[in-house]
DNA sequence: TGCTAGACTGAAAGTGCTTTCAGTCGTTCT
DNA sequence: AGAACGACTGAAAGCACTTTCAGTCTAGCA
């Protein structure tokens, strides 16, 4: 005589609540009175009950799991935009899945194999550059994404204006009256599936200059490796310059504090010797006083995760590309 | 429009019989007539019908999937130990689910469903005091676990040694020369749920002092609120005082920087006026010559995840009680 | 031609769980 | 004290199929 696997009939039964209550219990624990939850989970135990998948899966219309595809988030970027997806997330009460992609073969089998494994709500891309087909096929397979630095017809969108922030630091800084004025970049990793916006913030930044007559001189645009060593180095040699800038425009704002920190170095004045614009405002700019371009980074992840989540409760809502605001934040250093 | 998945509904629709039919022909195909066999099998290839239910249990049941316990990822330790974990889940191709406590109850909540949702492989814990009878459950229903910075006997756990850590920086500022040493740390929240490694550092900090036959007068004794303000205000109180310490151990990387901000402001030079000691090593210290007290963060993560990945190989290995290394790391402020 | 066994089929009743929608209480505000 | 509120809870309506059961139809037989 087999005992039979015990149902959430049975488990309500012998706690003597309703069959919604113990599925809550389970489900947003959260939304139950501790005490019948308790009451609940020991005759869970004392019962050994375990949900049936398939019933489980047959019931639930959605899966409440958002997914994240990022690349390994090293840049504090990446984990400031992580951590507004997971605030948001976390108030949805949703799960958050993180698959972190290191090559183009990693990304493309992760969007090959998410429509089949359709156990994900919606998608949440990071800086990455899906191709046109992968696009598709998110689309095609009607997995809700939102992509986030990057852009796509048919897809969610959110992003910022690179030309126009490089263009902002520009007018800022020849606002402050300085005229020789200096770009510092990284360069561009060989990996194709990453995408770079330093390119366009230089790009904007050089226009505004030439659109206020001057000019930036091939000498005061710097690109350098992504690494201590390297940004320091770079720094070191742009401002042992003969006549070197008086003020920096840094594509992201690392790059900036590894200048501060070479200039302090030298004994430059910042902002009075060397003027320097960041560009990302990262949680560090603040505590570094640095002046820089804030693109609100927490409140990217936030939106994302928050038209995914809207997009749920009413899928009739319209695919949404958003350009998300830069600021200029004046601080200490410019 | 909308590419909704097709259901036994449409099938039937489309093939003109009822959705009886549909399942038999899917489950006992001998029991149809071939000819209406061979229509309904037409209507399913042309509509690409796939059992939804039969694809959602399967992929629930093989989860390859670990879970990660965090408080909302504020400091930069939380984000590199998530970084560690992240790269070794990628390694071994399994998913990576975060769940981001903001309570007791959040917590408890999770730790009282996960076991009987059996939709995860292993779970990772970090930096969250657990109760007891939480643990038990944890082990009673074979969920394998790595507590990360907290300690329980029948749970995997990576720690480091707090006590030492704190007595590591001591006796170095006692080296170099100093007898005038303050600690700075913050002031452990409310939150019952967060562990707060500060009071131990602070311990062993002092217990080496005594040992050196040096006292930690309580004035040089910091707790300040964890917020930029908080942290700053502080700082400047310690170092105003009539005599003020000559070296400082922060119980945190973002502490120490802290200080390093004020005392720059207050033109003390670093580490002629006065040195400071970090803890944790975070990535920001070598960006800003911190001498620190490094636990290995990354490291952490990682050793957490790859537990968890060889016990889903080999089930039979046993728990592991690992105790990280502290080493301090020679920089520029002390 | 009238009957009936047997092969098929569809309506409807599960299946075990989730979720919506009210309704019940204990609180707080006025 | 009364009203308005908000946290909990249970009843009941799904969800996407499977199965049972009572037919319908056809072929085979007298």
């Amino acid at each position: 005589m087999a005992p039979k696997k015990p149902t959430i009939y049975d488990v309500a039964k012998t706690s003597g609540v309703s069959i919604s209550t113990i599925s809550r219990v389970l489900n947003s624990p959260d939304k139950v009175n501790t005490k019948t939850r308790e009451r609940v989970m020991s005759a869970i135990d004392r019962l050994g009950f375990v949900p049936r998948a398939e019933a489980r899966a047959r019931a639930m219309r959605n899966t409440n799991r958002i997914g994240v595809l990022t690349p390994f988030f090293t840049a504090p970027s990446f984990v400031q935009r992580l951590r507004g997806v997971a605030g948001a997330l976390s108030r949805a009460n949703c799960e958050l899945v993180i698959y972190t992609v290191d090559s183009v073969e990693h990304l493309q089998a992760y969007i090959a194999s998410i429509p089949i494994m359709q156990n994900l709500d919606g998608l949440i891309i990071i800086s990455l550059a899906i191709e046109e087909k992968d696009a598709h096929r998110l689309h095609d397979n009607g997995i809700e994404t939102v992509l986030i630095e990057s852009w796509h017809a048919q897809l969610n969108c959110i992003c910022i204006d690179d030309l126009r922030g490089g263009g902002l630091a520009a007018k800022y800084l020849i606002g402050r009256g300085h005229t020789r004025i200096g770009f510092f970049g990284d360069i561009e990793p060989p990996e194709r599936y990453a995408i770079r916006p330093v390119k366009s913030r230089l790009i904007g930044f050089k226009r505004a200059l030439e659109e206020a007559g001057l000019s930036l001189p091939r000498r005061y645009v710097v690109r350098a490796p992504y690494t201590q060593a390297g940004l320091q180095q770079a720094a070191h040699a742009l401002l042992a310059l003969p006549h070197p800038p008086t003020a920096i425009f840094a594509a992201s704002d690392i790059q900036a504090i590894s200048i501060m920190k070479v200039a302090r170095q030298a004994n430059l004045r910042i902002p009075e010797d060397l003027a320097i614009v960041g560009f990302d405002d990262i949680d560090l700019a603040e505590f570094m006083d640095l002046t820089t371009i804030r693109q609100d980074l927490d409140e990217s992840g936030r939106l994302a995760a928050e038209i995914l989540v809207s997009k749920k409760a009413d899928p009739g809502r319209s695919l949404q590309h958003i350009n998300l605001p830069l600021t200029l934040i004046q601080r200490q250093t410019a």
